[in-house]
This record gives C-alpha cells, sequence and structure tokens, in this order.
DNA sequence: GATGAATGAGCGTTCATTCAT
DNA sequence: GATGAATGAACGCTCATTCAT
C-alpha cells in the first residue's frame, strides 16, 4: 500500500487529542473552567498526567484549543443556518440569531464558557476571535442584505458588533443565572425585534420576518 | 474646637482603606484580578498582610469593594449625563453614551476590568448589578422617550440591555486589544447611530442628535 | 488615714485581673482553650489587648492563672468535704469523691479543661499540680484511717494517685463525650465501690459508706 | 515468576508511608503533636510537602494514623500477654499490666503522647478507642477471674475503666516529668497492689501473684 | 511513547504580640 | 496606664508541571 494519509500512531495521536478536548469541554459546561484539574482530566481521558503534557505544552494551551473548537462547533452550527441561499439575507440573519439563542438556551453551561465565564488572558484572545467570527458572518449578510435594498447602508462592521454584543448581553446573563425565560419565544421575538432595529429594520417589517420562526427546528 | 468632621483615626482608617482600593485597581487594570496576590498587595500598599485583613475579611470582599467604587464612579457620570432635564430623553441619552464610551477610552484598564475581565463568580455578581444599573438608566430614559413619542413602543427592558450589550462589546473590544480607534469621533459616531437604531430612531435623525457632540468636554 | 492595705490603683488592678481570668475561664468552659483569642477575650473584659499585657506577659501565662484559680475551687470544694471532722475518715473519703464527681457532671466544659483538654505544655505542669493537690488530700485521708484501722497499711500515695486515675478516667470520659449517665447515682455507687476496693475496702463494707450519699446536697 | 507478594511501587508506596510515620512519631516523641509541622516532617521524611499529602489527606488524618499505629503496637503487646492460656485470668492480669508499665517506662516520649499529651480534639477520639481496647482486654480477663472464683463479683466495666485510669495516672505521671523512679520493681509492685485491690483482691493474695514478675522480660 | 509519583512555590488566612500615641 | 491598629511569621493546603522509570 503505497498511501497511508493517517498511521497508526498518528490517527492514535488525534484520537487521544480528541477524547483530551472532549473531556476537557465536559468538565467545563458542568463545572466551568475553574473546576478543570489535570489530574482528574487525565484520568477521564484514560490517560496518564504527564501524557497530556505530550499533547499540549501547559493547561492554558489546552484550554485555548478547547475554546477554540467549542466556538468552531457554533460558528459552523451559524454557518448552516446563513448559508441557505434560498432565503434572502435578513430570513438568514434571523435565523443565525435564532440558532445562536436556541443553542445556547439548551447548552447553558457552554454558552457561559464561550461567552463570559472568567478565563485566563491569553485565551481571552481566542474568545475575541469566536466574536470576530460572528462579527464577519453578520457583516457579509448584512453587506448582502444592502446590496439587495433590504437595509440601509450603514456600517456594517459596527453594526455587527452590536449584534454580537446586544445578543451576548441577553443570552449571557440568562446563562449566568441558569435562569431561562418563562416564554423563550415571546423573549427571543423581542430581542429578534430589538437587533432587526439595530440593523435598521422597523417593528412593522420584522414581524413578516419573525414570523416562520419554529423552535423546535434547533438542537 | 467648633468642626471636627473627621477625627484622626477615623480619617486615617479611611485612608488606609482608600489606599488598598486604589493599589488594588491599579494592579487590577494593569494585570487582571488574578494577579491581585494579598501579600503583594500589602507591599504596595505599604502595610502588612494582617493589615489588610483588619480592613477586608478576604479577598473576596476586597475585590467586591474595588468593583463596586470603581463602578460607581462610572455610573455617577452617566447619571449626570442622564440628569440635565434642560434637553430630551434621546439627547440625554445620547450623551450617557458619548461618556460611557469616551470615559472607556481613556482608562482602558479600568474599563476592562469594569466590563470583561475575568473575575471569580461572586464579584461577576457585582459585575451584573453594575450593568443592571446601566439597564436602569437607559430604561427610564427610553420610557420617557416614547411618552414624548421620540422613539416607537417597545420592549424597553430588551433594548436597554442590547444598549449595554453594544455599547461594553464594541468598547470592550478596543480595551481588550489596547487598541484606540483611529478617529474616535467618527467611530463614537457610527456606534451612536447604532444604538439608536437599536430604539428605533433612523440615521436621519440620528444626524441632528449626534450633531452637538464634543469630544472635550468629557473627563 | 494611715493605713490602706489596697490603695485605689492596686485594688483596680487586682480587679482587672480578676476579670480577665473569670472571662477567660468562661470563655474556656464554654469552648476550649482554643477558643480563647486575646483580642476576643480583651473586649469581653472591657479593655484593650494592650492592657491584657499588662497583667500578663503571654497567653500561656493567663491559662496558667486561669488553670490554677479554676483548680483551686476545685480543689477547696473537696477540701471542705474532707475537713469536717464529726465523721470517719472514710466517710470524708466518700464525700470527697462525691463532690468531686458531681460538681464535674454538673460543670462539664470546666471538667473537661481541668482534666483532659489537650493546653500547652508548660500548663499540664499546673494540671499536675492539680492533681498532687488531690493526692495529698487523699493521702492525709487515707493515712487516718490506717491509724483507725479502717483499711489495711498500705503505700497511701500509691493508692491516692490510682484514686485520682481512675476517678479522672471515669469522670474525664463522660464530660468528653459530654454523654451523662442514665443513672447518676448508681453510677457513682460502682465508681464508689471501686475506689474504696482500690483502699482495701470490701464491698460489704462499702455498703454501708455510700449508705448516706445524697446528691442533692452538691452544687 | 511464581511470587511477587509485593511489587515495586506498592513497596515503594508502602515504605514512604511508613517513613513519615515514623518521622512523626519521633518529632511527636520529642517535642508533642504540637511540634509537628507539615513542611518541617516533609523534609525529616525526605520529600516535598506535596508528597505527604498523597500519602495523607490531611495532617489530621496523618496524626491519626500515627496515634492509631503506635497503639497498637502496645495493645498487640498487652494482648500477646494476655494470650498465654497456661496460666489463670489473675496471673495474665498481672502480665499485661507490667507489660504496659514497662513498655511505657522504656519509651516515656511515646507513652506521653498516647497517653496524656495533648493534641487535636479529633485525635482525642483515637485515644478514647485506645483506651477502649484496654478496658475490652481487662474486662473479658476480670469476667473470667469471676467465672473461675479468683474475684468477687463487680462491675467489671467500672473496674477496667478505673485500672486503665489508674494505670494511665501513675504512669503518665512519671513520664510526664520524664523521672524514672528508683526502684521500677518496688514502684511496679506497690501499683500492681492498687490495681489488685481494685478488682477484689487482697494484699495477702498479691503477694503471690507478683511473685513471679520479671521485669528482664519485658521490652 | 507513556507513566504517575513527586515536586515546591505559592496561595489565602490567622492571631499572639508589639509599640506609637 | 491604657489603647488598639499594625505586625508578619507561620500555618495547612493546592495543583500545574516535571522527569526518572
Amino acid at each position: 500500500m503505497a498511501y497511508q494519509a493517517t498511521p497508526r500512531t498518528e490517527r492514535h495521536h488525534r484520537e487521544n487529542r480528541d477524547r483530551i478536548v472532549d473531556k476537557a469541554l465536559s468538565l467545563i459546561s458542568l463545572g466551568g473552567y475553574q473546576s478543570v484539574q489535570m489530574p482528574k482530566l487525565a484520568e477521564m481521558a484514560g490517560m496518564a498526567v504527564g501524557t497530556l503534557y505530550r499533547y499540549f505544552p501547559s493547561k492554558e494551551a489546552l484550554f485555548d484549543e478547547v475554546f477554540r473548537r467549542a466556538s468552531q462547533v457554533e460558528i459552523d452550527h451559524c454557518m448552516a443556518a446563513a448559508g441557505n441561499s434560498s432565503y434572502g439575507p435578513l430570513d438568514r440573519l434571523v435565523r443565525v440569531i435564532e440558532v445562536f439563542v436556541y443553542r445556547a438556551l439548551r447548552g447553558p453551561g457552554r454558552a457561559y464558557a464561550l461567552l463570559i465565564e472568567p478565563i485566563a488572558l491569553p485565551v481571552q484572545t481566542a474568545r475575541l476571535d469566536f466574536r470576530r467570527q460572528y462579527d464577519r458572518l453578520f457583516v457579509s449578510l448584512l453587506d448582502e442584505a444592502i446590496a439587495q435594498r433590504e437595509i440601509p447602508v450603514q456600517d456594517t462592521g459596527m453594526a455587527a458588533q452590536c449584534l454580537v454584543g446586544s445578543i451576548s448581553e441577553v443570552v449571557g446573563r440568562m446563562v449566568a443565572g441558569y435562569e431561562m425565560p418563562a416564554e423563550p419565544d415571546k423573549f427571543l421575538d423581542q430581542l429578534m425585534r430589538c437587533c432587526l432595529r439595530t440593523v435598521g429594520v422597523g417593528d412593522a417589517d420584522s414581524a413578516r420576518l419573525v414570523a416562520g420562526m419554529d423552535s423546535n427546528r434547533y438542537g
């Protein structure tokens, strides 16, 4: 056999790395970053402490990776929602926000860790990157919406940041208190109207956009 | 002796307490909450470790005080901007946002600590309180603006949270990177337009509102 | 007035000293030696911490004094019981043991502190002195009993130590657990028989000696 | 390889644990429980502080183990002396007391720590257990002696406590002062007579029982 | 490559004692 | 003589990291 993309050791290595990240994310989702202790994590991942350090030079580097991976999963879900080109850009923006919010509500521990939980400064950079990815997603949708004259001309970079900030603030406050809103749909509806106003869509037009939302679609 | 508001011991006590809080805030502004170690702080404040504990029962209690004091200064500035009743509610909202942003830009370390710096959970509560005070301020201005038909009827609680989130996000990203925007005035102008759109003010009307802004007024 | 045994300052000094010792004994009786903290004690005694150190050079010295005074009170009660010369020496021995046991049962915290509570080594010396005083009391009663042929000739020093040990052990176990025996009178009766056997009095003769016991006599 | 009772790591672990306990007992024997400080102990045991905590979850747990081990050695010696069924129960009682006393005289530091040294309350429980084991040993011998009509019917539980108290008191005073009696044999003889009287054996009969004692037998 | 026992600097906190006022 | 704020050495304990096997 001439070609072997992933020889046994390499696959093994990747599997171990994945297992570490997985278990770390589990711990973080349950008890936050500070609940992760290297010996405990090693045991959960079925390996020795020293082995952890073959895969990650430090706890911080591990957290960075965990953070980036978990973020990427969120981003991917939102990208998927944004990518369905059979809808207009504003409809897709609405879908993205829906996905963001509903996923946060269903995995509040993870959302808390990604959005607001205290973490070492260097990892904060990753959090900023995470948010910047949302920016880019929003910017592209807003630029498209402007091109199609669905919303007025505006500084889309700034608008995107405001969207990220608004959604994070509202969702973050909820998950920080581990309280779910009494009527999630109505709550989301109000948040959505604010977000749409932020990009120049009046409440009259919002009504049509949010009409088709169905919370059961999102996992 | 007719007047002795603060006898020597009382003044001394307050001065020590203030010095501790000051030094702690300095440390926090430079290296974040986690960089504050009681022995180090004691040395900086020119006293023994035990003395720290005469003033604060625990590190956590100290952080709480530091946070609340610093927050209160910010809130007070914004309240002052909101209180000038010779202007309409929207004008005052614009002034509050201006103050919020300019103060953050001039004291980025402090703003970072107040807005986004990782911190122990119990102090997070104080941070939430801090944000809720902004909420209340915004809600009262927005309710007034609705009553005067300056903005459309809306969920002002949600709008207030979105304002806090938007401003915090935008300002926080700046101070997290310790980068100042190239053109602060133009930058603030864009942020203001977003905030105003969020509460239902179109860009056409924004122009008038932001016209009178003068960044030199704020310290 | 030519003679003044206790000038004002001296009386004041003694009163302060007494108050310190009293309060310390209260604290000890409630929470043990380790519950005594100098600042707390100073407050209870209505004086400053520094003043405590004008009366006692160290905490240990204070404990020593407290221990000796409290011991002396116990010893005095037992001496009183031993001193009533209208009874025979064995009757008086029985009375002394009764007093010892009943007082311990009524003030278990104090008894625990005097008999078994862990304490700094130098104060242990005072505890040994305390026990030696009981020795002497027992020795004198036993010598008298031998002279009157109520008990056989024996090493009364050794017998006295065994009495102190037996009573302390039995009482100490009770107060250590803060459990009172279900039937104190019967319990004391059994202990008394053991003690009397130890000095050579058979159970037949014990019966007569313990007959007149009345627990209501002792405070 | 047919036999490997203790693989290297296990043996190593046990050796370390033993070394810690040994060093702790040395420190205790010299300076008492309160003289044991974890950093100091770690140094003496040739390991880091953290390593101590791999073997014992807390200082208290360590003390508990040290106390129980040292106690068990004493108990075992006494049990051995009690178990030689070729002698009658009273003879064996005498042997047990002999062993108790002689061992205390030869290791006064250890005896002091086990019997009277001040110690944290939780470990006091272990000390009480230690004494209760002696109780049980004495009770079984006394019950047997009553069955064989060697001693009169009596409350053997109470008698056992009195024996433990008497012996501890007498031995404890000696070791507390680190003074050895001038004539150990005669001293033991007197103590023995007291103990025997306590269980109802007159001095006349004691003489026979103590006749065969030989202090050189005990280590 | 994997192991996991060992490390030790560092933490927050306590409290008997001191000494300037 | 009295004060009580200040002291600071010492405590038990943690846990990310290392390295001999």
